[in-house]
RNA sequence: GGGGUGGUAGUUAAGUCGGUUAUAACGCCGGCCUGUCACGCCGGAGGCCGCGGGUUCGAGUCCCGUCCACCCCGCCA
């Protein structure tokens, strides 16, 4: 069967040598180039195609770095010949031979001298010819086919990772992300960080993400959660002194899934003491540089001259793009039309004359409006049509709370048509508006009036639907720009309608914003806090935030946030004990490193650069986890079940 | 928990108003071929139409249920 000996065993002492023990490998299958003419050398890989011209046989191997075409040529080895004939793909081969020039070829088929070079191919001015080979594995037929462009059903993708994993697209990424792994712990290790450990078997904590539970056998009817986070414990890194600290490790959220959310997913975290916001927003930009210079080959200093990133208050990134994670790749700002309105006294509009009311009978307060008006202007150039503006507005119908877009379109007059104002908007609002807006005949004017947060949503998303069809950005990928900002100081406190509190907004040990420490007590909506987010291209690829170090502000947050002595220690008890232990000043932050890995790559979804990753329903589709255990397994973690459970499996066993 | 889209050969798709033997491309198998690289030519095999039930003389097609995948809302930084 083999032309080398490998299946000829120990009795008979080899004649040629044997790959792997006496044949290494000397070059992977993208490394051959027109300077290696003429050496002998050894290739190991997968047969990505064959071809057999009855005598010829062309075969490209691949390994991980590329394709190589070999030639088995009867004329100079029989044996590899007969071997070559019996191949199929995706088989793993063994071949030595000779490095030579592809040049010209005589073309039987056009009965003349042709090119036998491939251009596609960096290793397309050679070819090996082969003189002895061995199949150290044969393979099955895949379930689809190892190639670049594949339309196979995600479903039987998953099932078959291993062999997706083979296709370069997902090669590619995988080492991507590894790139970025270790331009990461070069440069925080060259800032200074320690590479430290945390647990994931943590206390449970109730709040925010929902954990994973994990039984403990040792402690019947207790259990552990998944980290969500090191947060706690790279505070705890801060007050021991160690300064610095990073750490690229999973985080576990039991929530649901969507494109950019996975169950298990990584962190680039990052603590660091003694800093200020601007600090911290130095060092990850120094990595954000590094890792787009040495990972991509992208130099930022052309987009960012000054080496640092611009900041926008999260104020003025709620007014102008309805969300903290703006797409600076356009502009298309919102235009807040609330203090016009209220000036205008409604300006004929009765929905808005009954908002105006409310701000002037103080219902609402002017400074953190519970209700606004707000308008995106499509400019004429657009060419917007009337169907599309309707298709725009169907987008935007799964939004809870949306009650509808209103639009006009700018007549030459600067009079509204197409518009369900035109009949009651005075002329003087209109004008007034139009100018507002800065709108000219021909533009579309969209608006949406109502609670703040809807407003905000709805109009964030018009705002990017309005630029994808503009084509101002494409459906996904970042189309080579790269808008990284800072969005920065978002209150510190959010108002819970549902309880009547006030709730942290990220968390309660985040440092409010040393003028507004007045107003904890008395005005908690207008404290804002050092808390930022990594925003690129509408994605919030990372946050953290300066944290609270101080037991006295610490006492007045807890005060606001409801919470007694006794309470704040039952909830947070090792942490503010360790806070007054003698802590740092200190603060941190966490990339998200798959959805880093995924804008940097263009990648569609999350899963393409995760290697084994899960499906929408968290479930593997390869393994089939999770399944079920038998009960004798759940009682030696003390857990009874309470659905039925098949006697010693999952439902492919089919037990039910 | 809710809404939407999809599931037909190994893969991707077509399948009309419910009607005879369910098509095509790629892949696979066999044969031929010394310059292919999306090789070419000839031949062939391959189907629980996701699964279960119903309507009907008759269901891939209509109805009900269910499973799986994807996208979104809720949820989640």
């Amino acid at each position: 069967m083999s032309a080398s000996n490998e299946s000829g065993g120990a009795e008979t002492p080899a004649k040629s040598p044997r790959f792997i023990d006496d044949l290494k490998r000397t070059h992977r299958c993208g490394d051959l180039r027109e300077g290696d003419i003429g050496k002998e050398v050894v290739l190991f890989g997968w047969v990505q195609s064959r071809r057999d011209h009855g005598d010829l046989i062309f075969i490209d191997l691949r390994d991980r770095d590329g394709l190589t075409q070999i030639v088995f040529d009867p004329n100079v080895s029989d044996e590899a010949h007969t071997l070559a004939e019996a191949t199929r793909g995706e088989w793993v081969l063994g071949i030595s031979g000779r490095v030579r020039a592809r040049g010209e070829q005589w073309s039987k088929k056009e009965q003349k001298m042709v090119s036998a070079v491939n251009p596609k191919l960096p290793t397309g001015m050679i070819e090996v010819v082969v003189n002895q080979a061995t199949v150290f594995n044969r393979a099955e037929t895949p379930p689809f086919e190892v190639t670049d462009q594949l339309d196979t059903r995600e479903e039987i993708r998953l099932q078959y990772r291993y062999i997706d994993l083979r296709r370069t697209p997902l090669q590619r990424t995988l080492r991507l992300r590894h790139e970025i792994n270790r331009v990461t712990r070069n440069y925080l290790s060259d800032q200074g960080c320690l590479e430290l450990e945390t647990p994931f078997l943590v206390k449970y904590t109730p709040g925010g993400a929902r954990n994973f539970l994990v039984p403990a056998r040792l402690a019947p009817g207790k259990v552990y959660a998944l980290a969500e986070s090191p947060q706690l414990y790279k505070q705890l890194f801060m007050v021991s002194g160690f300064d610095r600290y990073f750490q690229i490790v999973k985080c576990f959220r039991d929530e649901d899934l969507r494109l950019d959310r996975q169950p298990e997913f990584t962190q680039i975290d990052v603590e660091l003491s003694f800093v200020n916001q601007d600090d911290v927003f130095k060092v990850m930009e120094g990595l954000v540089f590094a890792v787009m210079k040495q990972a991509l080959g992208i130099d930022l200093h052309e987009l960012f001259p000054s080496g640092r990133f611009p900041q926008l208050p999260f104020a003025e990134s709620m007014a102008k793009y309805g969300n903290d994670k703006p797409d600076l790749r356009f502009d298309l700002p919102h235009v807040d039309l609330t203090d016009t309105v209220i000036e205008l006294d409604g300006g004929g509009v009765p929905f808005w004359q009954e908002l105006v009311a409310k701000f002037k009978n103080g219902t609402f307060r002017r400074d953190i409006p519970p209700e606004i008006v707000k308008a995106l202007v499509v400019p004429a150039s657009a060419n917007l049509s009337r169907p599309q503006a309707e298709e725009l507005e169907k987008g935007l119908r799964d939004i809870k709370g949306f009650k509808g877009l209103a639009r006009a379109k700018i007549a030459d007059d600067g009079s509204w048509v197409q518009s369900p104002l035109s009949k009651n908007i005075t002329p003087e609002a209109r004008a007034r508006i139009n100018e507002a807006c800065g709108a000219k005949p021909g533009d579309f004017i969209f608006f949406q009036f109502g609670k703040t947060d809807v407003v905000h949503t709805v109009m964030a998303r018009l705002r990017v639907d309005v630029a994808k069809k503009m084509g101002l950005i494409p459906e996904y990928g970042h189309g080579g720009k790269w808008k990284f900002l800072w969005v920065v100081n978002p209150p510190l406190f959010e108002f819970d309608e549902d309880t009547g509190k006030w709730a942290a907004a990220h968390h309660a040990f985040t440092r409010p914003v040393d003028e507004h420490i007045e107003y904890l007590e008395s005005d908690p909506a207008r404290v804002l806090c050092y808390r930022y987010d990594l925003v690129l291209n509408g994605f919030e690829i990372g946050g953290g935030s300066i944290r609270l170090h101080d037991p006295e502000v610490q006492k007045k947050v807890f005060a606001t946030l409801g919470l007694d002595e006794a309470q704040a220690r039952d909830k947070f008890g090792f942490l503010l004990d360790a806070l007054r232990s003698g802590a740092p000043p200190h603060g941190g932050i966490a990339i998200g490193m798959d959805r880093l890995v995924m804008l940097l790559s263009g990648a569609p979804t999350l899963r393409d650069v995760i290697p084994f990753p899960k499906t929408n329903q968290g479930t593997d589709q390869m393994t089939g986890a999770p399944v079920a255990v038998d009960a004798s397994q759940l009682a030696e973690v003390h857990l009874r079940p309470v659905v039925p459970v098949a006697p010693g499996g999952n439902k492919d066993d089919q037990g039910y």
